[in-house]
DNA sequence: CCGCTTAATGAGTGAAACTCACTAAGTCAC
DNA sequence: GTGACTTAGTGAGTTTCACTCATTAAGCGG
């Protein structure tokens, strides 16, 4: 024996504990280096295990990342229901949904950025657990819509689905550049922005239209009583 | 002499040909399979050439795309002047706008989704050309609300960037269904219902002022009437 | 027709995801 | 306690790419 052989002690640990150990290191290496730019070898080596292993817990590096982000995201969910409950009325439960989106991607946004670019568009994106997961994030939106519309606050002939769009969509691109690296997102700001924009176009047309048909028209009569009047 | 040596028959072209039919069969591979799925050798092989010669032509596959995805942005702004110049008013500029986008995205999907999946995310596309084609393609937009502004059309308090973020993230957040091959996208429907609920929220507050002065005459009529009627 | 420029080649390199035959750690029956 | 068994864990492959580079020869100017 010539060379000292260093010799690697391996301890078997249980399914959950490395499961775990694989997912932390690697959120903290995708979020650090983004998907593309983040090796397998380098995650492996975080976790303390080899490339290999990581294979026996997750299909594929795609695996790998939606069950972090779906991790992530259950995480946001949990602490969502409560909050939406406790607002009352249209306009502030709106001012939360977008005030909280917007919050979420300021402070979370390598993991949005993940989301956004790599798990949102991918094609196996609408059959995972993760799409599941946003569903019931939207839902919190369209149900407060419905609401609203029960209330008779907001019009019902509104189509639900594309104000859902409106606020994520009309978010997401407005903070692409701060999820860029660029500039700042100034979050309550937008929120207010974004809420006094929409809600307009959400409220029931004001019933002043035909208030003030009729006052023109009351108005016309009383010109002609006052010219009736005046040629007494 | 023992084997017959198939001979390859090398043509040499001018830069601009060699390009041109390399970024041609980029676009198509690329509209294809996708960026990831896109194999440089596929394109060569489709452009009639080896795989290193597109490296003379291009930094990398990156840049074949950047370079490929611009070409086709540059057709799309060029007939775009023309459209908007046409149309009177805001509203039916902002019907124009919204359905222009929606319609270039229902009949360009493959393309579409490219840019917003691989350009539009891409660390470096905020240097790039193609963004400054983009910067062009929405000023269109912002421009339209300025002159609405001016026009005394719509409310000079507006935040016309988050307006502009608002029509370009809700259609490209509406969209991603089609893109993503499930379900279809009604565009002019989705142009109508959008402009409905858009606009409410960027008009000047109705005024309200002539009611007020309409409903003053009819007090002061009634008052007239009342010490009439008192007299009698 | 010679020689120069450079378009084009294609074998080769490196990196990274993923595979698999094998090793040995922990467990359990006896 | 010990042998047998299960399976966590290994690490040396394999494959598939994007990308490189020394070499070749096509076309052109003098």
């Amino acid at each position: 024996m010539s060379a000292v052989t260093q010799k690697r002690v391996v301890t078997r640990q249980s399914r959950e504990q490395r499961e775990a150990a694989i997912m932390e290191a690697a959120l903290r290496v995708f979020a650090d280096k983004g998907y593309e730019d983040a090796a397998m070898s380098e995650i492996a080596a975080l976790a303390g295990v080899v490339e290999g292993t990581i294979y026996k817990y997750f299909d594929s590096k795609q695996d790998l990342l939606f069950r972090v982000m779906a991790g992530w995201y259950e995480g946001l969910l949990r602490d969502y229901d409560q909050g939406v409950a406790a607002i009352q009325g249209t306009r502030n439960r709106l001012r939360y949904i977008v005030w909280r989106h917007l919050r979420t991607i300021h402070d979370h946004a390598a993991l949005c950025r993940l989301f956004f670019r790599e798990v949102r568009t991918a094609s196996d994106y609408y059959a995972s657990h993760i799409h599941d997961l946003n569903r019931r994030y939207t839902r919190f939106t369209v149900r407060i819509l419905k609401e609203g519309i029960a209330a008779g606050e907001i019009r019902a002939d509104l189509n639900v689905g594309l104000v859902r769009d409106l606020i994520y969509g009309t978010i997401e691109h407005h903070s692409w550049n701060y999820l860029r690296g660029l500039g700042e997102l100034t979050v309550e700001d937008t929120a207010d922005q974004l809420v006094e924009l929409l809600l307009p176009g959400l409220l029931l047309p004001r019933p002043s239209a035909e208030l003030e048909t009729n006052v023109a028209r009351l108005g016309r009569l009383v010109e002609r009583l006052e010219k009736a009047a005046g040629d007494v």
